[in-house]
Parts: structure tokens; C-alpha cells; sequence
DNA sequence: TATTATACTGTACAAATATTCAGTATTTTT
DNA sequence: AAAAATACTGAATATTTGTACAGTATAATA
């Protein structure tokens, strides 16, 4: 990211302040009112050269349609994700795959936890995990017999108990007797495990 | 604030998604687009609804002018009580029968809810309600069929489904095939409502 | 029973807004 | 020394957008 001037930061300052203050992003006038100036060209060459420099994006043809590109944007305070469990792909924080945040205290699952998998399908109804139930995920690869994984087989995620039988096989469990055991050779196949729960949020 | 029907709580999840997504509020055409309204004047008239209960404010005359009151998600939220289901009597807010509380901030279940019910038992696991598991109960005799409720009678209290039969009968139905019904004549027994399930929390 | 709230479609238009073009002037970079 | 970036004024315009008006229909409430 390049150099600020002191004129443009008084600009992305006004447009932080007005979010703050409003809720949402000003216009081209908007900031021509806040800082003094007098034609609406003086706020948008500002406006592209934060957007040139990254600090800002521009979504053009839009009414106030300015973000604020937060890099930093780090999920260690009080925001957590929410991730939809697709069929096919691992639950990666991108953006895409967020379809929300929820604001909830870091210690609010013992462990700690990273984000929320919404759960789709009722293979663990058995061990009380319903269709649409968030699960507190932590982020690891050190599980245990019996806990319940968040497991991936080439491109599709599952959630499931996790059983080694041996130093080469592993079992993904449903808890729901209409499913069957996935069993694994991990010498011919791949196992990624994402992660495990944590605990359980569901709102209804 | 007042209820909220279904469909007003989309729009509100919509304009939540979409700031979430864009970093700024949605235009009335946004919104429909997003919902498959096919004319503005859809979202309009939610607007108006939603700023009517109090979930959102209107900047009148501004393009994206939507700001969402509620937002007490600032920082930690309130303590609220966790209370064992004993065995007999009412599940009160009684020093005696707080075990501990919890952190956890006001529009954390989405109606609101007053104390945290630890459960006991099995009867309600087909609904993925398991031991110790922590249901979010809402003080209310507002209840309708289908709905989780805490009931008590006489001494004892129990979670089950609420389905009222007739003017004077009441079934109170668990979630396990092992547990029977429970049928209420309202003239000849004693039936309160002590709340409602309105979310659930499991740490584990 | 009448009234209000909910939940839409569809059209229209004034106000809000982004954005371009034409200038002027100073500073920084190549 | 030329080119590019910065920092503005001022006017014009096409598009975006809020919002009103005219309907239809159903459910909830008084």
C-alpha cells in the first residue's frame, strides 16, 4: 500500500467517521460539506486516489457505494464467521463462503473456537445436531477418538465422529442409523481434518 | 419492540448480508433483487414495517439511507442465569438455583430470552435436545402449538412440545419414542407455561 | 363487521447521486 | 524539462434511487 497524502487521509477519515456516524457511506457531496470543499470533483479524485491506493473500493454507478478495505481484518475480537457447509469444497474463511457474522465473546466455548459451520443434513441427529444448527469449530488436526470432526474427502466436507482403527484406518461415524460408517484407508486416500467441534448454537 | 413477522425478518437478514457483503446498505431495488420482489415497492413497505418496530432507522430522501438500530452488539453483553431443571419446582430466578451465568449479549437468540434451563434427560433428543445441553427460554405463556415450551405441573417441570388439543386439552409430547405423552384436563389439573424455547447452547 | 396490518405487482417521476468535461495551479517524479 | 500526481472550482448530464400513487389479495384485529 502507498504513501497517504494528508489531504486524502482527511478524507478517509471523514468517510469512517460519517459510517461511524450514520451507518452508512457518504457521497461525493457528502464529503465536499464535511471538509470545506466546493465541487463534488474535488471529494471524487480523492476518492480515486484512495481507491488507486487501495485504502478504499469503489463500486461504480453506485449510490455512496465506497467499503473501506480493512486487511487487517482479523477474526480475534468478538466477530465470528458463520460458514455454510457446502457439498463440495473445504470451509475456507472466504468471503464468499460467509453468509454472516455473529458477535459473541472469545471464551464463550471452552476451548475457543474459530468459526460457525452451519449444518446441513441430519446424519449426526443422533448426537443432537440438527439441519441449521451452527457448530463452534476449532481449527485443528488433533482430535480424538470419538469427537466429533469436521472432516474432508477430496472436495466434500462432512461432519462425523471420528474413529481410528489402526495406524492406517480411520472411520468418519454418523450418528444416525439411516447412514452408513465411511471408512478410510489412508494410505489410498486423503483425510483432511478442518477442524472439531466445540459446542453447539442453534436459534430457533 | 414488537414482533416480527417472517418475512420482515429476510429483509433484515438481507440488508445484514448485503452490508456485511458490500460494506454498505442496500437500495430498495437491491433488496428485491436479492428476494425475488418484483416491485420496490415491496421492499418499501418492509422498510417502513422494520422502522416502524424499531429494528432499523430511514434516512428519508438519502439513497441507502438504512442503518440498523439494534446495535447493542458493542462489546460484552449481559450475564444471564444458567438454572438446573430439578426435578420438582419452579424453575425461578432464586439464588439457590442459579448454578452460574453466562456472557452473552442481549440479541445473542433472536426474540430475546430471559435465562439459560439446564436439561435433564433424553425426552426431548429427537429434537437434538440432549443432557446438559442449555436452552435459551423466553418468559412467556405466548405459546403455540409446536412450539418447545417449559411446562410445569404441580412441582414438576418439564421441556416438552406444546399442542393444545382442545379448549380444555392439552398435550405436552416428547421427542422420544420411549417417553409417553402427557394429556391435560385443564379443569381438573394445574398447567403453567413458564416459557418457550427460543434457542439452544451446548459446550462440549 | 369494519379496519388495520401484511404482502405483494406495476407505473411514474422528482430528487439524489455518480461521473464526465473543461479549466487553473502547485508539487513530485522521471 | 517533461510527465504525472495532487488539489482544487464550476457546470453539465445520465443514471440511480426514493417515494408516491393505483391496484389486488389475505390474515389479523377491533
Amino acid at each position: 500500500m502507498k504513501e497517504i497524502t494528508s489531504q486524502q487521509q482527511r478524507v478517509l477519515d471523514c468517510i469512517q467517521i460519517y459510517l461511524k456516524k450514520t451507518g452508512f457511506p457518504p457521497t461525493r457531496a457528502d464529503i465536499c460539506k464535511e471538509l470545506g470543499f466546493k465541487s463534488p470533483n474535488s471529494a471524487e479524485t480523492h476518492l480515486r486516489a484512495l481507491e488507486k491506493k487501495g485504502f478504499i473500493s469503489i463500486e461504480s454507478g453506485t449510490s455512496r457505494g465506497i467499503s473501506i478495505s480493512n486487511q487487517n481484518n482479523s477474526f480475534g475480537g468478538d466477530e465470528y464467521p458463520i460458514i455454510g457447509l457446502v457439498a463440495a469444497g473445504s470451509p475456507t474463511l472466504a468471503e464468499e463462503n460467509i453468509e454472516r457474522t455473529i458477535n459473541c465473546p472469545k471464551s464463550f466455548f471452552e476451548s475457543g473456537f474459530d468459526y460457525f459451520l452451519k449444518v446441513r443434513g441430519l446424519s449426526m441427529k443422533d448426537a443432537g445436531i440438527m439441519e441449521d444448527d451452527l457448530i463452534a469449530v476449532k481449527k485443528t488436526t488433533d482430535v480424538k477418538n470419538g469427537d466429533i470432526v469436521i472432516a474432508r474427502l477430496d472436495d466434500e466436507v462432512t461432519v462425523k465422529f471420528f474413529n481410528r482403527k489402526s495406524s492406517n484406518i480411520v472411520e468418519l461415524e454418523p450418528a444416525n442409523e439411516d447412514f452408513e460408517n465411511i471408512v478410510i484407508n489412508l494410505e489410498s486416500e486423503q483425510l483432511h481434518i478442518e477442524g472439531k467441534s466445540v459446542g453447539l448454537l442453534r436459534r430457533s
